[in-house]
This record gives structure tokens, sequence and C-alpha cells, in this order.
DNA sequence: AAGGATCTCAACCGCACGGAC
DNA sequence: GGTCCGTGCGGTTGAGATCCT
């Protein structure tokens, strides 16, 4: 059996925007508020699909958007977050306030893919592709990024490094050189799992994919006003589970990256006993 | 000025996930 | 445990804008 089609496609405009249809959409999300996308249209007296309607609020109507260039800050800071992980637009947009998860992907593909490209390293895995050219534009950041992503080749040098060292080491690296604290426990994107149990396991208890509130996001406070469950039910699950509740709720909040308190991407990474 | 090439980015699509039943 | 629904994510597309010859 298939999926329902997520909108009656027959009835629904596609394509760009009128400004009518943002009036609607606006002026109907300011009285009720955002949320029930898929009976949002209908309600809200236009010929879209939810899902196109979550998208046009999100990426373009909401109000609290940064329009316009992109700071060397915000420059910088996006190749450093996509240094640590990789293409998941949405984590990084949580660190850029008034970007989109869309706006930054776009940018990062237009963009920054090329730069990178320009001073010799590869934006998928930001390490060097070859001897690197001298350039007179920002030999600091350069500096820096070149020694932060090279770290992987000296790795695959020293093929003896256990699991646990080569974690220890990448995100030492990847911390003095970043200028960032990074007292978490994230997976470098070639981490392998020691075993299938051990995957399976760590799925079992925590699922493929999270979802957390915006207390666990932005890790507010340890737990208090987490909507979501998640701290409540680790640590519960911690208990009766071979991981220790510090291991737990220490990969949950309560760390500070970038300089501000942040959530976990992934609990995938936690520490087997 | 024309028109072809390239770039940009809003929007779409398919899939995965959590939750409800 | 299986299925469906609502939502969110990442990859891709394509129309319009801009550049180049």
């Amino acid at each position: 059996m298939g999926r329902s089609p997520c909108c009656e496609r027959d009835h629904t405009n596609k394509g760009a925007w009128t400004k009518e249809e943002d009036h609607k959409l606006i002026s109907y999300i300011k009285s009720h508020g955002e949320g029930c996308w898929r009976s949002l249209p209908a309600s809200a007296g236009l010929l879209r699909c939810g899902k196109s309607c979550r998208l046009r609020w999100i990426n373009y109507l909401r109000p609290d958007l940064k329009r316009g260039n992109f700071t060397l800050e915000e420059d910088d800071l996006i190749i450093k977050l996509h240094s640590l992980l990789g293409n998941k637009w949405s984590l990084i947009a949580t660190r850029l306030p008034g970007r989109t998860d869309n706006e930054i992907k776009n940018y990062w593909n237009t963009h920054v893919k090329r730069k990178l490209l320009r001073r010799g390293i590869d934006p998928t895995t930001h390490r060097p592709i070859k001897a690197r050219r001298e350039t007179s534009e920002s030999k600091e950041t350069e500096d820096s990024l070149v020694k932060v992503l090279s770290f992987g080749s000296d790795l695959e040098k020293e093929e003896s490094f256990g699991e646990e060292r080569r974690c220890q080491k990448s995100l030492t690296c990847q911390k003095e050189s970043l200028d960032l604290n990074l007292e978490l426990r994230i997976s470098p994107p070639w981490q392998a799992w020691q075993d299938q149990q051990q995957r399976d396991e760590t799925k079992l208890l925590f699922g493929r994919r999270k979802y957390l509130c915006s207390a666990c996001r932005f890790g507010l406070g340890n737990g208090k006003e987490c909507s979501c469950g998640n701290v409540k039910r680790q640590i519960e699950e911690s208990s009766s589970s071979s991981y220790s509740s510090s291991d737990i709720s220490s990969s949950v909040v309560g760390y500070d990256f970038l300089g501000l308190n942040t959530s976990v991407f992934d609990f995938t990474s936690l520490e087997m006993n």
C-alpha cells in the first residue's frame, strides 16, 4: 500500500508564490500561529499544499529572517560548522540566527564550495586536494582550516590508531585550531562501528533521528524545560541500560559549543561501558 | 543590441522519523 | 507490530537574473 499524497496535486498551485498568496499566509499565521500545515492551506484560503506553505513561511516570510549578504563571520562559521557536521544544514542553521537551512545550503553550493576549491580544499572532506597555493586573502583563516582539516591525512598514516584515540585527536585538533569549545562527543563522519550489535543497541535505545524540543536544541536548563521527553527518557533508560547516566546526560545538554549552550546532534558516539 | 552561457536561489521532491491509533 | 499521518530534512530542479561574447 502506497503512501497517500500530501495534497491533491490537481487542485494546488505550484511554482513561485504571488504577493496575494504571501499575504494570505502571513495574515493566517499571525492570527492562528504555526502548525498543522496540512490543514492550513484550506483554512487560509490557499491553493497550495501544506508543505509548500511551510517552506514558504520558514524560508521566506518568517519575520525574524535576516535578509541580505552573508558576513565574513557567518562565512567562516559556516565553513567551520560544515567541517564538523557535514551537510546537516538545519543544525548549521541553528547556529546562524536569522538564516535558514535552505539559504545556507544554497550559499554553500554557490559560494563557499567554490571558495574552498580555489584554496585547494576539498569542500566535502575539508582536506587539501593538492599542494596549497599561496594566496593573499585571509591567510590566517586558510592556515587554520588547512591545519584542522588535514588531521585525517595524518591519521591515515597511523593505521594502528585506536578508535578512541582517533576521536580524541581529531576533536583536540579541531578544538585548538578552530578556537571552539567542543566539550562534546560527536562522531567524525568516518567513525566505524565496532560491530553490528553495538550499532543495533544504540539504534534501539535512541532511534536513528532525534527530534528535540527547543529547550533541548538550545540546551536551556538541565532538562526542566524539556518538552520532548528526551532528557527524561534517556535518564530513565540509562538506569537500566549499559550506558552510564553521566554519559547520557552530558550528551543531551550542557555543552558550550561556539559560545552557546547546545544540545547533542547525535547519540551514536556515546561512550560504551 | 542580441542571444547564448552561467549563476542564483526559491521551490519542489522523495524519504525518514516520531507519534497516534 | 503494522500502518498512516504530519512534519522536517537534504538533494535537486528550473525560472529568472546576470554575465559574456
